[in-house]
DNA sequence: CCCGGACCTAAACTGCGGTTCATGTCCGAG
DNA sequence: CTCGGACATGAACCGCAGTTTAGGTCCGGG
């Protein structure tokens, strides 16, 4: 048959992603399915592109709540473009550099400060950064 | 007063940091307090040290059980030496380049791969990394 | 002595990205 | 028709780095 669907065991096993997370995925509208009469899930085979897209979005770093809005402009069922990929990387490219190029600014500034012994509150930078690292709100932070 | 203690409000807001952190990192042995005759928190000045290094040192990324660890190498109540700044600064820059490597490398391999458009698994190396982020077993991922 | 603000504790909650568990249903091979 | 493996659901749990809440105690000024 062509165009055959996938069960969610198939794409688990075709995706390398375990079928909790593709639930999880389903949950947080990330990706999308059709389902049986007896309420089982039958993935269009366009789904792997998608997932594969999730997996490769998150080694790179990028959060779910951001690919699943990048996602949103893609519809269900339909093969993502060319133009989409390149949107994509584009956007992605930019965001990553924008977090190495803060990592680098802080490395810089930790071996400065450390290096001169200062660590003291009010004069080190390190220490009340006050541009980056401000008003990320309470609880958990993303390293 | 010289050496006089400071209570765990005074310690909040000379370092700035909330006073249920400071209860929080003292549960997990990153400072240490005397206690008073009611029970109360009392910090040895050098305290506000030991904190300062704490928050710089989150500032580049290092989780609390690492930042614990080479705390633990600098006994309570004592002001951390010139040598210990050093060695910490350098143990922390061999992290964070490693880090910065890290994500150069994903991102690298990030452009190429959508460029080429193929997102296909088994032969990508984007969706099958294999080297990194691999075994980091189930749960929650830092990014 | 009394009052209010600072302090104490343990337990529950946050967000992220899922996993694990308990319990119950579906579906295809024999 | 029956059996076992695949699937369904909701709820609870993991680690991290704390915050919030509830309920109780301490301490200094008037």
């Amino acid at each position: 048959m062509i165009t055959k669907e996938l069960t969610i065991g198939e794409l688990a096993e075709r995706s390398g992603v375990a079928a909790s997370a593709l639930r999880f995925y389903e949950r947080e509208g990330l990706i999308h399915s059709r389902r049986t009469t007896g309420n089982q899930r039958r993935y269009h085979r366009t789904t792997l592109r998608r997932v594969a897209f999730i997996r490769a979005s998150q080694s790179v770093g990028m959060p779910l709540s951001v690919i699943g809005e990048v996602l949103g402009f893609l519809p269900a069922d339909v093969p993502p473009s060319r133009e989409f990929w390149v949107r994509a990387s584009e956007c992605w490219s930019k965001e990553i550099n924008a977090r190495i190029e803060r990592m680098e600014r802080m490395r810089d500034r930790f071996t400065e400060c450390i290096g001169c012994g200062c660590l003291s509150f009010e004069q080190c930078a390190l220490v009340n950064p006050g541009d980056e690292l401000a008003d990320q709100g309470p609880g958990a932070r993303r390293l």
